[in-house]
DNA sequence: CGGCAGGATTACAATTCTGTAAGATTCTTG
DNA sequence: CAAGAATCTTACAGAATTGTAATCCTGCCG
């Protein structure tokens, strides 16, 4: 599960904030000051960072500075007072989120919930009829059979569903894969390999249903 | 500047709500029921939502739903107790915030600013040296330069820099690389693709800097 | 209908990719 | 230092990719 760092210098409510969220089900590990804090920070690297503003040794504003200049690891500020000016402050400085004391447990283990969701974003998927392509692995699935792209085929499925239901121009198209390169392509050779893309992706590239074309404008690729 | 959706009965709240968020440099466009704010999130597809929970036509959690369905449109609710349970159920179904009236201005602007800065999220750009990745273009670049990588070594590449710092054994690599499509390979294979990585992307194969083997082990990509 | 432009399709060499084999290095251990 | 294991390097064929040219199809215009 997910390891959370708290930092918090009155003893009584880390021993019970840390308690109750091991109950959750988290790994916590617990510092009572600035250094120790970005200590620990370091070494463990945290999947989320629980942080009083109040720290005996400086305000927990500038440790959450700290934290934003070297991680995007999320921080959920505790604070006495639900202080306007505090808050603003809060989310300035890049908190992701921030209750105020008292809080009741469930609010604060929802919140938790709620940051590492949005922090462990869900990998972003793309997603056509019965295409999926998975950026971040760099794999096209078609009814849950991996499709074998080229590179240049890759890229450009990768450039129409990443803007899909938008019209892409043909010449559009030509700058995004060709000119980084300084190459300059043939006239048909775009009609090539969108044949070549869609004899791998279309169920029937007669009818293409993924990419469809926009005469005398360019290609367009259907939403969902 | 950012388009807001605001989806509020109540018209006094609705108009003094939107004229401040105008002046805050906002577009905002209102719906005073559910259908009506799902047919313009549909039509506008706004930066941000901000929803009320208690709408005369159904409650809002629906709308979050129908929401979050199709879009990853941050959603902020409007309550109107800080009550906790909704608190919850909200965070449940996938709203990014909720703020409890009477609220004051400042402080809205401010969850919207967090909301939309960590939504409109930066390009994730993966770095190592003078190298970068753009997953969002499967570009790879050396100094300026785009790097001509066949699909597996794109895939290499991008399975060392996304897992950065971290060492990656070679059966892993065989893993995420072939099994997918069930093929098996020889146990030297993934010498050769290391080294024709290398041969491309280091700037000294012999001296690895980016990729390091990792005697007994496996590989490890060096973080920045 | 005839002509034409935009696009689809097929075919074809040059190049590159892919996987394996064979041998050379390098590191570790005794 | 010698032996063995792990990794690197080079070399090589079969397969796939890449870009171009030639040809075919199809919707649109007069």
């Amino acid at each position: 599960m997910s390891l959370i760092l708290l930092i918090e210098d009155d003893t009584a409510i880390s021993e019970t904030l840390s308690e109750y969220l091991k109950s959750e089900g988290y790994t916590v590990r617990t510092a009572s000051g600035q250094k120790e804090g970005l200590q620990i920070f370091q070494e463990t690297a945290p999947d989320c960072v629980l942080l009083d503003i109040s720290l005996a040794d400086g305000n927990g504003f500038s440790v959450c500075s700290a934290i934003r200049s070297t991680s995007e690891t999320p921080v959920i500020f505790l604070t006495a007072s639900a202080d306007e000016a505090c808050t603003v402050a809060g989310f300035e400085i890049g908190a992701d989120d921030y209750i105020s004391k008292p809080f009741r447990p469930r609010e604060l283990s929802a919140r938790i919930r709620n940051v590492l969701r949005r922090h462990t974003s869900a990998p972003k998927i793309l997603r056509c009829h019965n295409l999926t392509l998975d950026p971040a692995k760099a794999l096209v699935m078609k009814n849950n059979q991996e499709v074998f792209l080229s590179a240049l085929e890759y890229r450009l499925l990768l450039l129409f569903l990443s803007n899909s239901g938008q019209l892409i121009s043909r010449d559009r198209i030509a700058d995004e894969l060709w000119t980084i390169s300084g190459e300059f392509i043939g006239d048909n050779t775009l009609n090539v390999y969108m044949k070549r893309l869609r004899d791998k992706i279309e169920d029937d590239p007669q009818n293409p249903q993924i990419i469809r074309t926009v005469r005398g404008l360019g290609y367009k690729a259907s939403e969902s």
